[in-house]
DNA sequence: CGCAAGATTATT
DNA sequence: ATAATCTTGCGA
């Protein structure tokens, strides 16, 4: 299938995180559908870490689309970010529902825990890898949409995207 | 250089 | 509700 491309990324942070929804992340030998996504966009999106301009942390963000961005947060979790929108806007997409064959990860940290990704795979192109990446296998889901989570800043705007439940309810 | 806060999670 | 745990960014 449909592997996606520098065309897919590159494109508003809402639009992609939506539209990333149902479809199917492969990393090595795990393979799972998104089913919940957040957008994080701009200097002037407050609860962005890249809100503040580039850092060493950040500067991925500000970098080409298509790029993996991978962070320690709280000291023991790690979340997966996919970086979007042209060279030099800082902008990303936080990956944080994946539905595997046999279970339903919900949250960041389960994700990179479970499937192994660490700070080690910042800043790999998912455009380039052959084991890292995001394809389309055409399936449709509905979606609701929220307030992102765990954040204390820019509660106006609601770029989180989840499957609406029901989907996976043989499995919830 | 010290310190508080942070895109979380498992446990009480 | 809260502890666990450490990186980051801010103020002194």
């Amino acid at each position: 299938m449909a592997k996606l491309d520098y065309s897919f990324f590159v494109r508003h942070s809402v639009l992609v995180a939506q539209e990333l929804i149902g479809k199917t992340l492969v990393f090595n030998d795990f393979e799972g559908i998104i089913t919940e996504t957040e957008a994080y966009r701009g200097l002037d999106d407050e609860a962005s870490h890249a809100h503040k301009g580039a850092s060493i942390r950040s500067k991925i963000m500000f970098g080409p689309p298509g790029v993996s961005y991978v962070y320690l947060i709280y000291g023991m979790y790690n979340c997966f970010n996919i970086v979007t929108e042209e060279d030099g806007m800082p902008s990303a997409v936080l990956i944080r529902g994946l539905k595997l064959a046999n279970k339903h990860l919900d949250g960041p940290g389960k994700i990179c825990k479970t499937l192994g990704i660490n700070r080690g795979h910042n800043g790999i192109s998912l455009i380039e890898s052959n084991d890292f990446y995001v394809r389309d296998d055409n399936h449709q889901l509905a979606f609701e949409t929220t307030k992102r989570i765990g954040i204390s800043k820019a509660q106006d705007k609601l770029w989180r995207f989840v499957i609406k439940k029901g989907i996976f309810a043989n499995l919830q």
